[in-house]
DNA sequence: AGCCAGGCCTGCC
DNA sequence: GGCAGGCATGGC
């Protein structure tokens, strides 16, 4: 097998027969995409949709009602999602940016490029590789593949060797792809939905489109 | 009971 | 620049 384009479309098409447009990213507004992809840093959208949920009861999902409620409060309220020390900080961080730098909606960022953008991003603490490309992708309109624990793991079974090193997946990836944002929205979505139900840690294969051309061995 | 979840930062080396 | 250790809750 030979990692080129054709090999990536042919993976994204075994997917989508199966998925089809999965309509990403499961938020109402551009920052709620935001709230999303700080909280599911290491944790399962299960517990970061009860977060949510409680953030919406008070009406919190804009940036200049995180950064002026109190610290202990959100704590509570995004306890479910775990880690609720740094999140809180890293919330509050992001927001102040989007309400100093980018006229309180994050959107702003579509007028940068996509690399100028990306370091705006990660040079906030609590920003790393995959929160911001969630970011520019999801919240924004920026066509950047996100990597993550999944894709990582999927494409190592289906033969990919890149050493787990982030940007060497992105770029591989990129490189052999047409620059779509539609396309790298659902991507993502059908390797994250995938990999729920058949390539975990512990393997399921049984109905798992990718069955031919994987082996579960790997991980 | 113990492992895992849609990472990231810090402090070592 | 690489890598263990810490961060915290909920599901299976």
């Amino acid at each position: 097998m030979r990692f080129n384009q054709e090999f990536f479309l042919y993976v994204y098409n075994l997917l989508f027969e199966k998925y089809g447009d999965m309509k990403w990213w499961p938020a109402e507004t551009p920052f709620e995409v935001v709230i999303g992809a700080i909280l599911t840093q290491n944790t399962s959208w299960n517990n970061v949709e009860k977060s949510i949920e409680n953030l919406k009861k008070f009406n919190l999902i804009e940036p200049h009602k995180i950064v002026s409620s109190d610290d202990s409060f959100l704590k509570e309220l995004i306890k479910p999602s775990g880690f609720f020390n740094q999140k809180v900080e890293r919330l509050k961080i992001i927001s102040k940016f989007i309400i100093e730098k980018c006229n309180g909606d994050i959107r702003y960022l579509n007028n940068l490029n996509t690399t100028t953008a990306r370091k705006e991003l990660l040079f906030l603490k609590g920003v790393g590789f995959e929160t911001a490309d969630s970011i520019l992708l999801y919240a924004c309109d920026h066509p950047i593949f996100v990597i993550d624990k999944y894709t990582m793991r999927m494409f190592k079974r289906i033969g990919l060797d890149w050493k787990e090193k982030y940007e060497i997946f992105q770029k591989g990836v990129m490189e052999n792809t047409p620059k779509d944002l539609q396309l790298y929205r659902n991507y993502h979505a059908l390797i994250v939905e995938n990999s729920k139900k058949h390539c975990k840690i512990k393997v399921d294969c049984s109905g798992c489109p990718l069955e031919k051309i994987c082996n579960k061995n790997i991980m």
